[in-house]
DNA sequence: TTATCATGTAACTTTTAATGTTTCATGTAT
DNA sequence: ATACATGAAACATTAAAAGTTACATGATAA
């Protein structure tokens, strides 16, 4: 029941810009270096991408990993589920004693919560393509309406 | 930076409720058995509460946990609150490069949602009052007009 | 005033899943 | 063939919450 708290999503997407500037493939080990990490990390999550169709792979000299379709194409909603974190909150709920009424109005009450702030959440994640995030200046805020 | 998924609202928002409904304190050991965990780790949570002025305790004979406040004077917000849990998220943001304009485009996109998200579900927390958790029934569904 | 009960707290161990690492298999280009 | 790069299995490391042990402090009751 332990859970990092999670960068991958803000690390890949950084990534994913930084590849659209490129003119070849990147290898795993590059990416590595880019992110302070190691290429088994890379690869593992790049992986997840992959399945889902965001990116491509190739093997061999010249090979490594490319984006599959241009960042106006995906969404930090796309990116975020590919990762296929559960819930997005440190806060869970007990399920120790279902019998309980009170423990049913707690949880109840605290899902309730849970399940409206997750769905502006992911609302958010869906309004914002990758190719926002090029020329994104400090003070610049994401707006629906932009 | 590993964090539990952590059932501590939950947990102890059952516990002030049933604790409304005792005639005396409550001890450690009593509220432990009731979470299946253990003494120290029930003190160390109400402590929190304690500073907080939302229980007080009494040592020795007949000594134990009380409310220090009718339950609805206590919100959710309240007691998450006193638990000072940092970020409700699991999602992180790096670190690493705060010089790239990247990372701080993506970061800045990713913070916004997440404080838009926090922002309403803090909002939503503080609607709820403990008291409206001790009769509500299962397809009950909390809202503001209510 | 002594025994018992209960909180307060420090120090240490356990737990657990992501991450890091090593190693080798597989596939590809030169 | 050789070098390069992904794919993937197996194992070690890490880090923070939770669990545990031990003891000090304070309060009640006999």
């Amino acid at each position: 029941m332990v859970m990092r708290k999670d960068s991958r999503l803000s690390r890949v997407l950084h990534v994913l810009v930084h590849m659209d500037q490129l003119d070849g493939p990147a290898t795993s080990d590059t990416i590595a270096r880019m992110l302070n990490t190691n290429p088994v990390v890379v690869r593992r999550t790049m992986a997840l991408l992959k399945t889902e169709g965001y990116v491509t792979s190739v093997k061999g000299h010249g090979g490594g990993w490319s984006l599959a379709r241009p960042l106006s194409a995906i969404t930090l909603y796309d990116v975020h589920r590919a990762l296929g974190e559960g819930s997005v909150f440190t806060i869970g709920l007990t399920d120790e004693h279902t019998d309980c009424p009170i423990e049913q109005a707690v949880n109840g009450a605290i899902d309730d919560v849970l399940e409206e702030a997750e769905s502006l959440l992911l609302a958010r994640f869906r309004d914002v393509t990758l190719d926002r995030l090029q020329f994104r200046s400090r003070s610049e805020k994401v707006s629906n309406s932009g």
